[in-house]
DNA sequence: GCGCGTAATGGTCAGGTTGACGAAAACCGT
DNA sequence: ACGGTTTTCGTCAACCTGACCATTACGCGC
């Protein structure tokens, strides 16, 4: 390094990969660029930092706000992975950090005329057409279904694709949709039902959908799965 | 956002958690910082990028390379997590993209006079108090060692921290010293050995340890363990 | 009210895996 | 040759898993 060098600086992102089961199929949050470059293709939602002082949390969240009209406490929202590589964004030098947010199937506020307002998109159908999207947003989908997909296993993330609520066939479907697998519903419940600190009954049960009344469950205080649930 | 607003820049680092096993102990590679802030303290080795289109993947293995004189290829490197909190560094604002890399205990090449040379420092002996060290390496060191200490479930990540050639009383020490945990070496032994893809024989044993000779095994293609060596 | 369809939940049972531990094998040093 | 040491193989009970039958408890149509 010269006397003369400097610190470089980049511009810095958060894009957000944002999943829910939906119509039981894994959607993941896309918006259509309305401006170059990639104009027409879909992205993840995220933006530059607002200010040169932002936590970049504080963007996530904030971005996740925005996009989604919800208040982003309580979603699940972690730090999935930072993609750097020169090039990706043709304009400039951009550094993206990306978070990967959980959430149930809640009706979007489709507040303002916006026409590029954020919409659900079914996971399947990006993940085999990368042309449809923008940047690297095909890989960072892809990373983002794969670490769910993991983390369903040893830990509770499965509870942050449910409502407050929800019955353990409610689960067994985030299970079996975001695993593409089917699962043996009584082995199942024996299963969660047995990982201590996961379920807390509520006491409620389901009442008319033609069957046997479900026990209603709210998530439990445990973040781990001990034993895990594997797949296949 | 008004139309005067600009893309905020920040500076871009990446430092590595760089860990081994060594003298029967988890050690972190640290550096003593020779100037402020902080100086006089220990910080995890890493820096800027060198120019403003460096690969941060590239930086990585650069400053790898360059802190410990080894070749970084052949050696586990993957990102850990981006730490971009305002104030980390009270210069200014840097975001630095965090890496952990696992190596057997090589040597160092102690080459050149350097007074700042990265050495070996046990992990428990930072971890406890963290005003040994600058900035928020604490933290990343902690983050990094929960890492390693979950992927050795699951991966086998393990065989990173041992030399090309091993044997299982060698991986087996891995584990016991990395998860603090006594393991039974007639029970390992059955796991790892039935596990496919995990070793693979080389038909070499050892001698001259005072004992029955041990088989010499090698990596094999597998990356994750079906099913998972668990913690307690 | 009664049977029927449906979904939830409770069991059973064989096969596999784990943890605790005995024992044999194969070397070293003396 | 012998004791010490380390690796490797075996055994056995406890537990867990997957496959699957049975029971419970509802809504619905008649």
């Amino acid at each position: 390094m010269s006397a003369s060098w400097t610190i470089p600086t980049v511009a810095m992102a958060v894009d957000l990969a944002v999943l829910t089961v939906r119509a039981e199929r894994l959607h993941v949050l896309l918006v259509n660029r309305g401006v170059e470059p990639y104009r027409g293709r879909l992205a993840l939602p995220g933006g530059f930092l607002s200010t040169e002082d932002e936590d970049i949390d504080v963007a996530a969240e904030r971005e996740l706000a925005e996009e989604t009209g919800l208040d982003a406490s309580g979603l699940h929202l972690e730090q999935l992975r930072t993609y750097g590589a020169p090039g990706r964004d043709p304009r400039m030098r951009v550094v993206t950090v990306c978070y990967l947010a959980i959430m149930p199937d809640l009706p979007l506020p489709s507040a303002g005329g916006d026409a590029d307002r954020a919409r659900w998109v079914p996971v399947d159908r990006v993940l085999g057409r990368r042309r449809l999207l923008a940047f690297d947003h095909g890989q960072i989908i892809a990373d983002a279904v794969d670490r769910a997909r993991a983390k369903l296993e040893y830990t509770t993330l499965a509870t942050a694709f449910c409502n407050p609520e929800f019955t353990i066939s409610e689960l067994r479907r985030v299970y079996e949709i975001v695993w593409s697998e089917e699962l043996d519903a009584r082995n199942f419940h024996r299963k969660v039902t047995g990982v201590d600190g996961f379920l807390v009954a509520t006491g409620k049960r389901t009442s008319g959908n033609g069957g046997r009344p479900a026990v209603i469950y709210r998530r439990g205080p445990a973040t781990v799965l001990h034993p895990p649930i594997l797949r296949n």
